[in-house]
RNA sequence: GGAGGUGUCGCAUAGUGGCCUAGUGCGCCCGCCUGCUAAGCGGGUUGAGGUUUAAACCUCUCGCGAGUUCAAAUCUCGCCACCUCCGCCA
């Protein structure tokens, strides 16, 4: 949710961020005419109930005739005041009904356009030349079972397509790569954090995700639950309804999840291995911080992700994703890509956004300053997504025989190769 | 799943229909006093929204929501959270 002071000072401001977007400009005027209503319907409960107290305080001190009067005129008011505070309510949540649908403002920086305009801001590394080596390099599937790391007949076995099992190495792997993110990121000053992943309803509204997103997400109708698709969810409720102290920010969060998504509408993408899954783990950053802070802790977060790739010796690049593209509660996002050999392509393996205070606003976590009290800003950033981190060594890393050749921060963990099984 | 209890300002408490414009203590902030510190004295201190050039004023907020009433922190009902006990359980 944006603050409704914009809209009312600068409407324009707020169009052109929804044609950014791609978006029509309808709504602007249809929330410009609601929050009229809604303070004017203000105004009118306010002065019935102001008459009612006034006239309440007279009736103790009242007697007899007088008395009578007084109570005759407020009990007529009494339903004046309730019709104009129902009035007053339905034009409020009629207000904000509409506000919830209004994605953030996207940032004039970001580029313009859809899914495929995105900019280029960086590439990184130099992506293997398997022809040179000789060899035809093996897609992370095929990896995977010489390596028994991976087994995904089973996955759909036992749950459905898009599930596998991680097995051998491949869990190893997994725990490697979690223990090592968690600990860089507790060395950057991150609070290492186990949530929840199933969350109410109120956590999954107001991060943004039951929006666009909403058929992307798993629910649990019988228990009012949902799954998150990220850990951004309870790490973006944990402090709701909460109001921080300027000195405690800026609060860094680095948590470890299941993420579970339903992938509606991508039925033919993406289909073989573990590349697009409907669960996989996931570290992810997650910071609160102020407003005029967030712009520069964006690219901190950024930083944070490349540091990472660079240390899994992954070649990659950064894209500064197009305003069209950007998901409801970012103004800007960056996505880290990395290159994934027998694709030919650069792909996301993670994504940093800045959410400024949209979803703060939702979720009422407020930062108190020395002038009163800002809606917070939040960000969030992945550190490592297991599935697509694990596609990326393996197939990066791989040699002619179908070993695997590790970066060296995993060396401590794993061994320098992963070795085919006999 | 069953039984009982609790929910008031940052914390602790008072408040059983109008004197609540929610009192008091602690903490915190400002000032006074003051060799220093402590104490003492005076003032301030929930949050949200609205009217307004401003100053100021108004409305809402006692877990949440409905209801009774001219009037609700207070009475009634529903929900939620937490605590205790019983059952089940990794």
């Amino acid at each position: 949710m944006i603050d409704a002071r914009i809209l009312r000072d600068d409407p324009d401001a707020v169009r052109a961020a929804q044609q950014r977007r791609g978006l029509p400009t309808e709504l602007v005027d249809e929330l410009i005419s609601a929050d009229e209503q809604r303070r004017s319907s203000i105004v009118a409960f306010e002065a019935v109930r102001g008459e009612q107290k006034n006239l309440g305080k007279l009736i103790p001190k009242a007697q007899g005739d007088e008395k009578q009067q007084l109570l005759a005129r407020t009990k007529e008011l009494s339903q004046q005041v309730k019709d104009a505070e129902a009035a007053q309510t339905e034009a409020g949540e009629t207000f904000e009904r509409l506000m919830k649908t209004l994605p953030n403002l996207a940032s004039a920086d970001a580029p313009q356009g859809g899914e495929d305009d995105f900019e280029v801001l960086e590439v990184i590394g130099t992506p293997r030349d398997f022809a040179a080596e000789g060899f035809e390099p093996r897609d992370h599937l095929e990896l995977g079972q010489l390596l028994g790391a991976i087994d995904v007949e089973r996955g759909a076995k036992v749950s459905g397509s898009r599930f596998y099992f991680l097995t051998g190495v491949g869990a190893q792997l997994e725990l490697a790569l979690t223990q090592l993110a968690m600990s860089k990121a507790a060395e950057w000053g991150f609070t290492p954090m186990i949530p929840p992943a199933l969350v109410n309803e109120r956590a999954m509204e107001g991060t943004g995700f039951l929006g666009q997103a909403a058929d992307d997400v798993y629910h649990l109708e019988k228990d009012g639950l949902y799954l998150v698709g990220t850990s951004e969810v309870p790490m973006a409720a944990y402090h709701s309804d909460e109001i921080l102290p300027l000195e405690s920010l800026p609060r860094r969060y680095a948590a470890f999840s299941p993420c579970f998504r339903r992938e509606a509408g991508s039925y033919g993408k993406d289909t073989r291995g573990i590349f697009r899954v409907h669960w996989f783990d996931k570290v992810e950053m997650f910071v609160y911080t102020t407003l005029e802070e967030s712009h520069a802790e964006h690219q901190r977060i950024l930083a944070w992700e490349k540091a990472w790739l660079d240390a899994l010796e992954l070649p990659y690049r950064v894209i500064d994703v197009a305003s069209g593209d950007l998901g409801l509660s970012a103004i800007r996002k960056f996505d880290c890509e990395a290159w994934i050999p027998t694709q030919g392509k650069y792909r996301e393996v993670s994504s940093a956004s800045n959410c400024t205070e949209f979803q703060s606003r939702r979720l009422d976590i407020r930062v108190r300053g020395d002038e009163g009290t800002t809606p917070a800003a939040t960000l969030n950033g992945t550190l490592c997504a297991m599935t697509r981190t694990i596609i990326a060594i393996l197939e990066n890393g791989q040699q002619a025989d179908g070993s695997v050749r590790l970066p060296a921060a995993l060396h401590p963990l794993l061994g320098e190769v992963l070795r085919p099984l006999p």
